[in-house]
DNA sequence: GTGGTAACTGTAAGCGCTTACATTTGATTT
DNA sequence: AAATCAAATGTAAGCGCTTACAGTTACCAC
């Protein structure tokens, strides 16, 4: 056992195949660039010595990395995963690998990883939203590293990060609008926190339209910001129900927020939907898991993780360049969602 | 505009500001070396040309990236996010980065994701649950990169890994311990696959373990196993519920499973706890949403994933060799849980 | 046999950065 | 003002890998 204790490297494996390291590193990236008994000999000793390749190394000879980054808020909850997998899978059919990084919702956080991923050699990156320091995409331009900013888009302007995503507002206003239709006078929102959160500064906006499209003001809205978390839209709902006019449904920025919202209405002996509304927005799992089940937006998940990475690795193998999509979202009508009752 | 296009390096900035490579690698690794005149002119090159660190580069030339790796079986719930949550938390204290895979429980992928996250450079390495093949830890020993397991402990292999987890059997014993106690003599368990997931095969042994604790068979056991997800639990609490002697109690190898069983249960109007009670294991934050509130198993999931990073960070540094804990669990109990009632 | 060609394989020049060591600078001391 | 020494900076040798280019072989057609 006078094993040699060192990591190996290309030229170790080489030494051991009696060839060079541009035969190893051939036998490694191409194949077939080989003689079948030299790659056979190279194999062998790639396998005796335990040898991996030095990833850095090779990023800085290669100048690719076939891996992609995704910076997300937050992996607490199934909001992103359902997308990611669908992100995930499809850039694995193309041989890369996602890196995920999160953020806790914290813009510096977010930055930061934004910066360790691309100096990690990520040859593209997924973000989500639009908020981010104009510094930042002058990093990822000057990086050369393309990016595509998902849940959310961003028509107007033309000169930022293409956008794989759906229109926030126009789903929620969509949903509130039923929500009046339904009979609703009195809405309260119970929002996710809006700075650095353009998704829910856009349902926010889309609470509003939909009430100035029905000729209610605006003002009216009963309104309430919370972080992310059950517990936070337990209280949050509490608070919304002490306002006066008490509101007859209760829009919650997101399924989480819903939920939280739904339990402190059983604590607070409220029927759902008998006296109080309650929907939420994203449509995960859980929305078909609480009792009732929950009215919720469905959002294109699956579809647009799979489009997102596709359009990377369309930009990063030259075949197309990044343009932006809107995906489409449909309301789900469950048992959360009833008009105005007695009361 | 002659802007030179190419991506800015260490020399562009050194020559910017006027002073050699090694210099400006100075400033952006230990400042205090530098005088602050220059550094400041180098700050002001870097920003300028809006400089950033080829990662690559670096961890070829500096031997170590501050980044260390996870690999979870999936993000598509919150069952490894609270742990993780509290691993990268701990992590950033000291300066690491923490990058995420996760392999859909898949064996060979994961292979693949260790491998990966090794070859990029991970200085450490977070696994999940004790199997996989020996070759994989071989691989890891070679390449000299030190790995903790959690969610699990593997008390008896001296050899392996180190683990700061808990005690599945142990944790999954007591619990259907305290649900015999209470009388229920017809126990079913919808389970996790169990190859390849260790901790779902310890939590099985723990409730076959209760049952003979208890003078009873374990082969009375009602035996289901079903892929991961709410509606995986459902069918299954729909199978288990059509055995006869009808189970009554279903004890859940997870929270998931169990939400879903909750949900069927409900389904078909069976009454939780009154006709059958429901347990889960995690306690996970959906636990406390599901109506009724499930009983379960609480897991010290932030202080696994402290610890984890803790024990890595020392072992790094060379403050302390990498060494095993063991977490207590509790039973907690909700409201899913009671003695056998009618029928 | 020869020359020509295709198929392999080797040589060596970097990729961008860190760092041991050498050199220069500038205080401080005498 | 010379000597001394610490602080600041520069020089240059790699880190492990890829790849353009050059050199070898082996095989065929003539």
């Amino acid at each position: 056992m006078v094993e040699e204790t060192a990591i190996p490297t290309l030229a170790d494996v080489a030494a051991r195949a009696g060839v060079s390291t541009a035969t190893v590193s051939r036998v490694l990236n191409s194949p077939d660039k080989v003689a079948p008994k030299t790659r056979e000999r190279v194999a062998r000793a790639v396998a005796d010595l335990g040898y991996s390749p030095n990833f850095g190394a090779r990023v800085m000879a290669a100048r690719q990395t076939k891996t992609v980054g995704a910076v997300i808020p937050t992996m607490e909850n199934a909001i992103f995963a359902k997308g990611l997998q669908a992100f995930q899978e499809a850039l694995h059919e193309y041989g890369y690998t996602l890196l995920v990084a999160s953020t806790g919702y914290d813009a510096e956080v977010e930055d930061a990883q934004i910066r360790a991923l691309v100096a990690r050699g990520a040859d593209a990156l997924l973000l989500i939203g639009h908020s981010r320091g104009r510094g930042l995409y002058d990093f990822l331009a000057r990086q050369e590293v393309p990016a595509v900013v998902t849940w959310a888009v961003r028509p107007d302007d033309a000169g930022a990060v293409p956008s794989i995503g759906f229109d926030n507002r126009q789903a929620m206003r969509e949903l509130a609008g039923h929500v009046i239709g339904l009979g609703h006078r009195h809405l309260a929102l119970i929002s996710a926190e809006i700075a650095q959160n353009d998704r829910a500064a856009e349902r926010r906006a889309g609470v509003r339209a939909a009430l100035a499209d029905k000729g209610l003001s605006p003002d009216a809205l009963i309104y309430v910001e919370t972080p992310y978390g059950f517990d936070e839209g337990s209280v949050a709902f509490a608070q919304v129900m002490a306002k006066r006019p008490r509101p007859t449904a209760v829009l919650c920025g997101n399924d989480v927020l819903a939920a939280g919202a739904l339990r402190q209405a059983r604590a607070m002996g409220l029927d759902v939907p008998g006296e109080v509304s309650i929907t939420g927005f994203d449509d995960i799992d859980l929305a078909q898991i609480l009792h009732p089940p929950l009215t919720t937006v469905r959002v294109p998940h699956r579809d647009m993780g799979r489009q997102a990475a596709l359009a990377l690795i369309g930009h990063l193998t030259g075949a197309a360049p990044l343009s932006s999509a809107t995906l489409d979202t449909s309301i789900v009508l469950r048992d959360t969602l009833a008009p105005p009752g007695h009361t």
